[in-house]
DNA sequence: TAGATTGTTAATCGATTAACAATC
DNA sequence: TAGATTGTTAATCGATTAACAATC
């Protein structure tokens, strides 16, 4: 099974090789792809190795196929569906965010504690109260879940997504969720991001001068 | 000078601790921190030494000293001030989530293609014409900005905002920015993220059954 | 063919973990 | 004291990079 990292990579190459394809090109070497994905062709190689590569030394590798072969091995046959709990400010954006941008993945279900939004159609998509969730997520046959809920309430939301049959949550809630093991989670904490980027960019200010 | 992680965890360490010492504890040993983080003691121990730990051996780590201490590396000592550029959906969530959350951090600027938006407060935040970039960017001696426009548009307002000044790029945009060498880019790329979840949701299903 | 690139393995690098004397 | 934890270094692990024969 290809590492965390590949599958984050494959995801790279994926758009940046659909934005290619759209200007016109139709086949790329492994070093014109890692220059925009900003790694090293031997790593481009070694990653396209993962899903039976095309490449060919003449000619490198047939762009449509690759996004081909990418989609074979990231998306699910018939299309995942995935539910937001927390339709905020945030969870909206993400859900506009999402909007159409891969058709495999389409957010088919909104939860909030707030009683007014269940029943209605909310950026996009169609909202239900907190004690539906096991419901829906079985109905509709949801495993991706994303949490856009405060901090203070993401463990009980994640519990009970896990109950429910998700098998996989992005969190954006700035706290480690305790899961059971074959769950997976991935954190997105943008505080911490930019934390990162407001150190690193102070340093690069000290140690020049 | 710290790695990229370490300076990750740091961050999470302390919003963690913050609502442990609002709960009433005000200490805490490795192993506890390394439960709520999601790693091991070791590595908690081995990150608190790089911003000179104060732990003892029987009562652990002092919560407000911690804090105090991390504030003392992450935090720029008169506070960053950070534009965000791309005052959509996405933006608007960034905005309303950062407000108020780290008072060191604080984004007084906010920049879009949309004229209609020049010289409104939006989100919490008070907004530019792209023209007017160079001129707010080094009058509020901004460092530090948060890209999200679209991937079409965010090369070339990642390269006015270095010419302008800025150190460190929070990107949102799904490509990998090109930026001169001493500049620091954190990529935050949702679709991705989501992908990875989708793609090991599904093979922790067919690895099980 | 000559030359550049591919697929693939070996070497390197860095980060994580394990270990342990010192300490409270 | 005995016992658990800290600060810190050595061992381990995994991921990245370099290398190279095979190929077009």
């Amino acid at each position: 099974m290809p590492s965390d990292k590949t599958i984050g990579r494959l995801s790279l190459y994926r758009s940046l090789l659909s934005r290619i394809l759209r200007a016109g090109d139709s086949h790329i070497f492994s070093h014109e792809l890692a220059a925009l994905a900003g790694n090293t062709s031997s790593q481009v190689r070694r990653d396209l190795m993962a899903i039976g590569s095309n490449g060919t030394p003449t000619r490198g590798y047939d762009i449509r196929s690759l996004i081909q072969s990418i989609g074979e091995c990231l998306d699910a046959a018939g299309g995942e569906r995935v539910a937001l709990v927390g339709v905020g400010n945030l969870g909206g954006a993400i859900l506009g965010f999402f909007a159409g941008r891969r058709p495999k993945l389409s957010v088919v279900a909104g939860f909030d504690n707030d009683r007014d939004k269940a029943g209605r159609v909310l950026y996009g998509v169609r909202c239900y109260a907190m004690e539906d969730l096991p419901r829906v997520i079985d109905q509709q046959g949801i495993r991706v879940a994303v949490i856009t809920v405060p901090a203070s309430e993401a463990q009980d939301v994640a519990d009970r997504l896990i109950r429910a049959g998700v098998r996989g949550i992005l969190n954006f809630a700035p706290i480690r969720l305790r899961t059971p093991a074959g769950i997976y989670v991935e954190d997105v904490d943008v505080t911490m991001s930019l934390e990162k980027v407001a150190f690193f960019a102070r340093q690069s200010l000290t140690h020049k001068g």
